[in-house]
DNA sequence: TGTACATCAGTGAACGCGCGTTCACTGATGTAC
DNA sequence: TGTACATCAGTGAACGCGCGTTCACTGATGTAC
């Protein structure tokens, strides 16, 4: 009994992440239960309202991109730190693309009047420590080098010490994490214009584009 | 009769502006149209339908956007190019923070179900072009040095000397044009993180910490 | 200047629709003796 | 092994709601003579 319940649990979520691609945030339980050839009412013994469906959805999200970004990772030597940095960032790319309506969901507009729940606050940051612990170990390397050119405005320094203070980001020197921020939003700034559509007609080849971007990125972090 | 008229529609379409903040897209017309004291109807006197008046608010906000960012540029000395390029990030960066809802309607998630007319499309130019404009006149006194550090990939140069061959790009090498739409890329992912909550409990001066990254861009491009 | 007429902003009722959520229920599946 | 009972997935009707759009209308405002 357990396990056809887990079964319908996933089947629901499935049916879910469909419909978010042409409803975007504004999911439709009776939809959803509709495609499942089911009552609307139904759905209401796995899930007690259509925020926590969704919520379910946007953990689903957070996990999946976390263990794709975690994997990627692990698949290189650990010495190659520019790859272990290209490795996730494409492994970002693809997954985005390919989970586009999720992609949205993360790191679009957030859903009207939908108000994340803590676990999936700390859940987003999982494909940001990974990137983070390349730095760590480029710092151990030796091979991290505080770039000087714009100096770090103090606020900023000391919004970034007090970040320092995470165990995760602990060794980093500010500068280099205002860096890796402003990568990371360069990242997802790249992949947002390829994924809402932004640069039609002016980029085809989104890939090579984007590894253009990755590579200045892990270049200018020290990383070669 | 005529200015009434016009007057009424903006009346409208700042009732159908404040609905964006809470609702999102998923603007609805019968509120609009209580707030005004109207029944919902009276409003097909001045919209033809709920997606014409929504491509109204997205082309107001591009060309409010648009001329923020022209005005701000102009203030500049011609001759002060990091000046100008840093006037025109700030200006954007303050529309968006003051213009959230519009900011996500023009950069977040695209509206599901809605298509984007023509109008629009070109309009969203508007603010690169601005930028588009100072760094020509960078190419034209020199200023700006071709990166040489990643290698643009093939099917990038390509693409970028298809963009090239549109007057308001002619002159920029690949490189910097590549660079350039990074920079942008990185503009709007920083705003991003900040009008959609992503550094909440990380950044707490975003105006310093996104003056740090203008001027990191800036740099990177040649102006200084 | 005054009257007749056209325009058109706004009304109110109605259309057909979809939504989230509740509730008492049925009936199959599992559990305990 | 067989019976009695509890669990609980799924039903179907109903709640009260909101939506975009249409349509025939009223009545004030402007225009033409």
């Amino acid at each position: 009994r357990a396990r056809v319940r887990a079964e319908m649990i996933v089947e629901i979520k499935a049916a879910a992440r469909q419909h978010l691609a042409t409803d975007g945030a504004n999911l439709s339980l009776r939809a959803v239960a509709r495609d499942l050839n089911m009552v609307s009412s139904a759905i209401y013994r796995y899930f007690p309202s259509r925020d926590d469906l969704l919520t379910a959805l946007i953990i689903d999200a957070y996990t999946d991109l976390g263990e794709v970004a975690e994997q990627a990772e692990q698949a290189i030597s650990r010495a190659d730190l520019a790859g272990r940095y290209r490795a996730v960032a494409h492994a970002i790319r693809k997954w985005a693309v390919a989970n586009q309506p999720e992609y949205g969901l993360l790191y679009g507009s957030p859903v009207p009047g939908y108000a994340a729940p803590q676990d999936t606050i700390e859940l987003a940051t999982r494909p940001v420590l990974v990137l983070m612990s390349i730095l760590r170990d480029g710092v151990a390397a030796g091979v991290i080098s505080t770039p000087t050119m714009p100096r770090l405005p103090k606020p900023t320094r000391v919004d970034l010490k007090r970040l320092g203070s995470v165990p995760d980001f602990a060794g980093i020197p500010e500068a280099v994490l205002a860096d890796a921020i402003g990568g990371w939003a360069m990242l997802l700034g790249v992949i947002s214009f390829e994924v809402f559509g932004r640069l039609v007609n002016t980029i085809t080849d989104y890939a090579a584009f984007y590894d253009y971007h990755v590579k200045a990125i892990s270049h200018r972090l020290g990383l070669g």
